[in-house]
DNA sequence: CTGAAAGCGCTTACAG
DNA sequence: CTGAAAGCGCTTACAG
């Protein structure tokens, strides 16, 4: 039979009361009490029952990740961090897949949490985006921190996605390129128009005017960055460069690069952002901007669990990009 | 305030023990007092506390899903069906990621089904292929199922990967290959095991001698397939076609042979297992086994939930596969 | 077919 | 600094 508070209780001579406040680090217990409590706990291997301490104490010691990826790896990324911060904290963590362009979408997660019953909520692109839904939770008061959320306000993870964008973007400028394209990520996406900007603010700088026919759709996707690349090498004068806002289109442009013939870089340089492992698995291996994902998922949990455990504000944390310029880009070849 | 059970009983005027008998399907009702008491349920959008339950049945109505698999893709496939499974029965999933190399393996699983007490665990590979893991869990009686477990006795779902295995190599024969390799797959997980015997078969059928260079260890990684590549390759006879034991290590194949200037499939041939997105993300696509992974997890699940919840056995359900050609494997150009 | 009572293992006021 | 009592919202025997 497992050990119970009122076993451990008895064993160390002391009332529950005192036990629970030990486990749960609460003022007001005598220094030798404590170590008594303690070392009967790990004699008798007690942990305790997580329905009996969320029943009595209301709430669940759990946190939901919502996601709405195309991407396997940048979501296994984030939940690996939420994880390690749920770990450090006693929380656990449940996850939960979504079409975020459902009519039903709120309704869903409305009844979600119901079930569930989450003491608090991480949102992942492009959920953070959703007002309707960010309305909802505000107004039932359920904690929620956000990673990479477009809209002001909430508290989480966020990185200057406009600036790494222009400065893969000025990377190709300084290569020599200005015939430079860029396909943009998935409208949903607040990510989508960061990046856009970054590349537009990069290419104005340069005094380069950016011509309607470079600034092409996307969807995040792989298939798209195919045909996003097609489209764009059909162009009377083609671009020298692509930047594409995420790795899969990227990769996406590059197969259709080598299915059509051309070279890269010697044709085309070609850009992503995240640096997720498929960045570094098609030939050559695309120039990127690192995005720590992991580490955005641990600080948004960590944001998140601040305010649940101690009722603090918690911020919105700021994290550094790299650029990682690998074989994809090179000098321009073609005409100056 | 939310609903409780003693709510309902009270509205519907029957006692709680009746609306308990209603909401877990048990027998003894009469209809027009189920009827009664779900109508309130649904007017007050009455929702079991799950604590409360838990507490109260013993039971945590969760299942564990356990990994250590160095693909992203992989698991998220894995994880979704899983959740579909969990989703049907009201049972909630928790995700684990392991080292099932580290020494202290089976104690951190032991430690995390004493915390989170999980009602039965979903095992991986290779995790499904961990001798003392399992003998711990008979021990505890605690249930589980595997997905593409090595070893025999358990419940969950399987694949034929040395038919499949072997069907590819066949395949390769038939387009005229002899000198076909194959990179191992990660010695911990049972199915390298499975598809090297599969290639053996093939190769034996053909009544082609494997010569020992022919077949190199990999670990499924991405680097790994770049490096068996580059040694195949470096032969001086090299062979005319590769079968890696995973998508990934394909994927590193193709890299490697793009970067020594090989071309596919002209100059080697390529082939895969798994069918993962990176299959066809990179160029050519590589011809490969589709595992229904998401079906393979959605139907350990089930099978888990039937031994759970309805204290049946529970069966090793076999998935089929299917063959996947694509552009990375033609007929052999080079000498016969 | 239905219900009253006890109990699951914790935490929460409250008292001292 | 410590404890006795009540209660969280369900299910489990048990009785009828």
């Amino acid at each position: 039979m497992r050990a119970r508070i009122e076993d451990v209780a008895r064993q160390a001579g002391v009332s529950t009361k005192t036990v629970s406040r030990v486990l749960n680090h609460e003022p007001n217990v005598r220094e030798q009490t404590r170590e008594r409590v303690l070392e009967v706990v790990r004699k008798l291997d007690y942990r305790p029952n997580p329905s009996a301490r969320s029943l009595a104490a209301n709430r669940s010691f759990l946190i939901a990740l919502l996601y709405d990826n195309p991407s396997p790896n940048y979501v296994m990324e984030i939940q690996g961090g939420v994880l390690e911060a749920c770990d450090a904290h006693q929380f656990s963590m449940m996850v939960r897949p979504l079409d975020s362009q459902a009519p039903d979408f709120v309704a869903t997660v409305q009844s979600l949490i119901g079930q569930q019953r989450p003491d608090g909520l991480i949102l992942t692109p492009p959920i953070t985006d959703h007002p309707e839904l960010l309305a909802h939770l505000d107004q039932l008061d359920l904690p929620y921190a956000t990673v990479s959320s477009r809209i002001q306000g909430s508290i989480g993870v966020t990185m200057d996605e406009t600036r790494a964008a222009a400065e893969i973007t000025s990377h190709l400028v300084r290569l020599g390129h200005r015939r430079i394209a860029h396909v943009i990520g998935h409208p949903a996406h607040g990510g989508s128009e960061l990046r856009l900007a970054g590349y537009r603010k990069a290419m104005a700088e340069a005094g380069i005017d950016v011509r309607s026919e470079w600034v092409v759709p996307g969807a995040f996707s792989f298939a798209s960055g195919v045909a996003a690349a097609r489209q764009l090498m059909a162009l009377d004068s083609p671009p020298t460069a692509i930047f594409a806002a995420n790795d899969d289109m990227a990769a996406g442009v590059i197969w259709a690069t080598a299915d059509a013939g051309w070279r890269v870089p010697q044709d085309l340089s070609v850009a992503g952002f995240d640096d997720t492992p498929i960045s570094r698995q098609v030939w050559p291996a695309v120039s990127t901007v690192r995005q720590p994902s992991r580490d955005m998922g641990r600080i948004a949990a960590l944001q998140l669990l601040r305010r649940i455990r101690h009722g603090e504000p918690g911020e919105l944390v700021q994290v550094p990009y790299t650029l990682q310029l690998r074989d994809s880009t090179a000098s321009c070849k073609r005409d100056a």
